[in-house]
DNA sequence: CGAAGTCTGTGCGCTATCGTACGTAATGCC
DNA sequence: GGCATTACGTACGATAGCGCACAGACTTCG
């Protein structure tokens, strides 16, 4: 069994100011968040506020037809039920766990009275929507522009980002998922990168052996992402 | 010589209570907004937040190569600016306007100023940010899903639903680069569009004739983000 | 140990869109 | 009224990704 995680894994609950911290500590309760699972629903009202740790989280639209194509994904450097506090409650969208883990979740109506101060912490989470937007404008530009392959690396990198270490438990179907594209085809970019040395993978597990490489193949959406939640965001502990 | 227009005839502003209206009409200042002006630069700092009356303005990005992507679209339904309230600053986008006409601009520090209330302003502005994310997100769902024609449609709509009128005013030149396509392209889906009598143009000029038979051709996306708006934001005053 | 299920690899014809090139028609300007 | 400019139309080979079909490899479980 793992050690107890702490809420200041999630790197934006490590940024709040020490007696928000205090303030919240007692009401963050600790969930797994096992693969597959549904955060919200599309239309559905959302009960609490997520802060992964270890796990990553997908926001996808589904469309009619059943095919389905990620806004975003959020890891431990975010949170998940931005329309807690932007307002609406709901979005037309559906959170899902991609990678199993852990993380803290906060009440709705906490979270809410939270954000009424208008302190610190509205400040915080509006900058961290910012920079999720920019993360969503920048996947409208690559799902435009660029080439699976680069779209895979994008992808790769972002999750790599969102998680700790240098392991990937999915499946390519699932990253065809995410991606909006088939299988087959992420099969066929995932070899490239294999026989160039950059990933292994095996039945759902990829280990990237050379970040580097990834990031000469992908395309400039990485870098400006990256360089987004950078900028918005305090530096990330080195914990 | 058009009339003098009223701030309300934007229904963001229109939808601010009476006496934040009071407050602001004195700060509102009428401006022109001709077609091709920048009104912020990807990276640069806003002076100002305007308020669109009778022109479009489209939030895009500009990739190192040069070729664009519609990330959003602006009209008298919203405001251009949000990172000025989100706390950024600045984004990695361009607001450039597509369609010229005139609107209302309130000076960077008294926005944030009204913003810092955090009364009724602060909410309106984020349930409206709220709407602006809907588009972004499906603006990146439709990229990835759905065929030019479709997405020419939902252009037409979305633009149309944020001017007053039914004759839009851009090249198809000009569209291809919202949509990130060849002019070509565009060119031919007008072409099916204007055989089957639903919009009829010419040299920079378009006119809808059938609203009704574009929303049958386009895709789920127009109808999800048109939903979005009118649930986050107050009725439209009709004018 | 064998069977069933899951994940990945491969092939093939199809289509939307691209890149490029060039033609035509309306508009504006001297 | 002539001419440049701007906007739109058309054609054609190239290609990235799709849909589908099926084969092989690893895992799990009875």
């Amino acid at each position: 069994m793992a050690d107890l995680p702490d809420p200041r894994q999630n790197r934006l609950l490590a940024a709040l100011p020490p007696e928000e911290f205090q303030r919240w500590s007692p009401m963050l309760e600790l969930v797994d968040m096992p693969l597959g699972e549904v955060l919200y629903e599309s239309g559905l009202t959302l009960t609490h506020m997520y802060f992964p740790v270890n796990s990553i989280v997908s926001l996808l639209y589904v469309m009619e037809d059943g095919a389905s194509a990620e806004i975003a994904v959020v890891g431990n450097e975010g949170l998940v039920g931005i329309s807690l506090f932007m307002g609406g409650e709901t979005t037309p969208s559906r959170a899902v766990v991609q990678s199993g883990g852990r993380g803290f979740r906060l009440e709705a109506r906490a979270m809410k009275r939270e954000f009424n101060r208008a302190g610190p912490v509205l400040h915080l989470l509006l900058r961290y929507t910012q920079a999720l937007i920019t993360q969503m404008a920048q996947t409208a530009v690559c799902n435009r522009h660029h080439t699976l392959d680069q779209q895979l690396c994008r992808w790769l990198l972002l999750s790599l980002d969102r998680l700790l270490g240098s392991e990937l438990v999915m499946t390519q179907e699932l990253i065809a998922n995410m991606l909006g594209v088939r299988r087959e085809g992420v099969t066929e970019s995932a070899l490239k990168l294999q026989s160039s040395g950059l990933i292994r993978y095996s039945r759902g597990r990829i280990k990237v052996l050379d970040r580097a490489g990834l990031e000469e193949r992908t395309c400039e959406c990485y870098a400006v992402v990256k360089k987004e939640y950078d900028r918005l965001l305090p530096a990330s502990l080195a914990s």
